[in-house]
DNA sequence: CTTTAATCAGACAATAAAATCCGATTATAA
DNA sequence: TTATAATCGGATTTTATTGTCTGATTAAAG
C-alpha cells in the first residue's frame, strides 16, 4: 500500500527536493540520483523525463548532459510535482471511498477527513523548494551513510 | 490511484459501517451489499471473509446466510477493520517515502506530516460503530437514490 | 570529424492489486 | 429427506503499477 501518493509521485517529489538541494551545480545526471536516492536509475529518468513534459523540469542531452529545475526553486511548491504526477484526486475524493462527495451528502467522515485534507494540501502549498533546502540536505546527507 | 487505504479496504469499511447500520436485522447477505453500496457482489465477499477470520464479522452459511457483526458496534473501531486489512504502514512511513524514518533524521514534512498522521488515526479510533450509526444511515439514503 | 557519454523514447517484463469464476460445502425450508 | 440458496475457498483473469531493456539521438570533448 502506497501512504498517500503512488511511488512513481514519492520519487518525483524525492528527486525534486534533491535538484533543489543542488541547485548550485549545473545538471544533475540520472544516475547520481538514483544511486543517492536509492531510485531504479531508469525509473526516476522517466518520471523526470514526464516532469520536464510538464515544464517544472530542464533536461539536457548528450555528453555531461543531466536534470536541473526549470524554474527558481522559490517558484515550485511540492504541490506542483504531485499535481503533475498523481493528479488532484486525492483532495476530491473521499477517505471512504463513496462516491458523490458534497457537504449535502457527507459521509461519517466527512468533517475529519475535510480539515486532514486541506491541510495536506496546505502542506504541499505552504513552502516553496528553497525555504525546504535546509532540512531536504539533512535529510540527505543521511541517507548518504 | 487511491486516496489513502486500498479499494478492499475501503470497500470494507463501507461494508462494516452498512452492516452497523443494520444492526438490528439478522444477518445481512453479500448480494444486498453489493448492490446498495455498488461493490462486485464475489468481492465484497472474499473481503467479509477476511474480516471474519479477523473476528471482526459473523458469517452465516446455508440458505438465509449472510453477515453480520462479530461484536457490539459499540465494540468496533474503524481502526480495526484498517489494521486487519491494510495493516498499520501507513501511520510508520514516510509521505516522501524516505527510509529509516526517525525524529532524528526528519524529512522537509516532518513536522506536518507528524500531525496528519496522528489526526487520521484519531479519525479512525475516536468513534465507535454505534457512534457512527446516525451518519452513516444517511449517507447510506441517499446512495439508494 | 570522430569518439564517447549521456538523455530520449518507447517497447517490454515483472509484480501487485482488483475483480471474476466455479466447484464444494453448508444449513434452511419445504 | 430432498431441493435450494447461500457462503466458502481457491483458482483464475484482468488491469494498473512498477521496473527494465535497448536502440536512436544528441551534444560535448578530444
Ligand atoms: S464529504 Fe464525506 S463522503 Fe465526501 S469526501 Fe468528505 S468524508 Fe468522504
Ligand atoms: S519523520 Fe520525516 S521522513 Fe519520517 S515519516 Fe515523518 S515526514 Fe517522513
Amino acid at each position: 500500500m502506497t501512504v498517500i501518493f503512488s511511488k512513481k509521485c514519492e520519487y518525483g517529489l524525492q528527486a525534486i527536493l534533491y535538484l533543489a538541494a543542488n541547485d548550485n551545480s549545473d545538471v544533475v545526471k540520472s544516475e547520481e540520483i538514483s544511486h543517492i536516492l536509492n531510485i531504479p536509475k531508469e525509473f526516476i529518468s522517466k518520471i523526470l523525463q514526464s516532469l520536464t513534459e510538464s515544464g517544472l523540469v530542464y533536461s539536457k542531452k548528450g555528453k555531461s548532459g543531466g536534470f536541473a529545475l526549470a524554474k527558481a526553486p522559490n517558484k515550485i511548491r511540492l504541490i506542483d510535482i504531485v499535481t503533475a504526477i498523481d493528479g488532484m484526486s486525492m483532495f476530491n475524493n473521499c477517505v471512504l471511498g463513496f462516491p458523490h462527495c458534497s457537504p449535502d451528502h457527507p459521509c461519517p467522515l466527512h468533517e475529519q477527513w475535510g480539515e486532514l485534507r486541506t491541510k495536506a494540501y496546505n502542506m504541499l502549498t505552504d513552502e516553496t523548494l528553497d525555504q525546504l533546502k535546509e532540512k531536504t540536505l539533512k535529510k540527505i546527507g543521511h541517507l548518504k551513510n
